[in-house]
DNA sequence: GCGTGTGAACCTCTTCACAGCG
DNA sequence: CGCTGTGAAGAGGTTCACACGC
């Protein structure tokens, strides 16, 4: 496998047939073609074969696709064979519920551990884990700096959970906040931005056509 | 105001723009400038420019962009001068969460009702509503169809929870599910896919630059 | 025959650079 | 002089259609 420049959208169709191909797995189905995968996500064929021939030829023509071998090889080039742990940074409400959902069925993650800087709330449980203390976070990634965490804070204090997070060496995080946060070239965020899809929703059940 | 071809990214980035100019608002500044925008979203100053100057001339040369005059047009090209209502199927951990976080500060937005459709959980309380029987989706459309659902409801019910939705009259789906759901054609179904989030992200952190 | 892998055409979006207006 | 609005160039992604291998 060769890597090639990086194309977000491409990465995120590859999550994409991840998902499928575990679904398919658990099915006990032993081969898909680009049809059926192209079904399952929703676009056409000769895209999920462009995206696959980026990276290698996985497929036997006139067959298809060997599931198992598909999946191994795209998990391969996400890197999430052994997918990094994550930790939530806040233990509110939206911190609390995603450390209860679980990440199960999403491709081996995990939540490790939960974070508040409320001393009312650090020693509690939420779910089976014991919330810490903010001040914690450095320990954590001293040991292991590739996590990813996800910061589920209230209230505008997300720039200081980041600022918190990059200090002790993180290097990609998922966030919740409503504020758009600064942090340095070499640490990725992603945002989690519901109000956005709400109004990408809105525009689309109202939208005039108005054309000319 | 002339309608046009849509975009999803342009009308993404519209939503960030009209939530910096309600933060300007709120600080009290009355013009900002493209590379104001631009900076404060983190792309180019052409780029907001092109995206404004597609739906009208709402700048003046020299100056900027009044903050209140653009707010309140880019607000009615999304359709978001008055925002239509969110519900939320699912009272689960997610669905309690999102409802106690609430909506302020995106907006416009609220959430409206939430439903579930176990009868252990009908009639208590989430935050300050009480959770109705999914059974009463369709009265809630009958009066007004033109709402925001949010699926958030967990363990492969959320096909059943969008039939019944789409069943009611719905037009605009907001989904927490990991399942692919199916929809038809006039139905607009977007996803909050934090495990796809995930592998963007480890695959940031772990790409190896293997090139040739 | 069937489905992959891919050159080539096509299309969409982004960036550049500058004319034009306040 | 400063900043907008936009033609033109460029980059990137998608679709088409078919040669090739199973």
């Amino acid at each position: 496998m060769i890597a090639v420049k990086v194309s977000e959208k491409s990465i995120r169709r590859l999550s994409h047939y991840a998902r499928c191909l575990r679904l398919a797995k658990l099915r006990g189905e032993l081969i898909m073609t680009s049809q059926q995968l192209a079904t399952n996500c929703g676009i056409s064929s000769a895209a999920v074969r462009r995206d696959l021939s980026i990276y290698g030829e996985f497929g036997k023509q006139g067959s298809g696709y060997n599931v198992n071998d598909l999946l191994v090889n795209i998990e391969d080039i996400l890197g999430t064979t052994n997918p990094p742990p994550v930790i939530i940074v806040g233990a509110g409400s939206i911190g609390c519920a995603l450390m209860d959902s679980g990440l199960d069925g999403t491709g081996g993650y995990i939540y490790d551990s939960i974070f508040d800087n409320d001393p009312a709330k650090i020693g509690k449980k939420c779910g089976e884990k014991i919330i810490q203390s903010t001040d914690e976070i450095k320990n954590v990634l001293e040991v292991n700096n590739e996590i990813i965490a996800v910061i589920a804070v209230t209230g505008g204090a997300g720039q200081q959970a980041l600022e918190n997070l990059v200090q002790a060496g993180c290097k990609a995080i998922l966030s919740f906040t409503l504020e758009p946060l600064r942090a340095p070239e070499n640490v990725e965020v992603r945002y989690v931005e519901v109000s956005t899809e709400l109004d990408v929703l809105t525009h689309s059940i109202r939208r005039k056509e108005r054309v000319n």
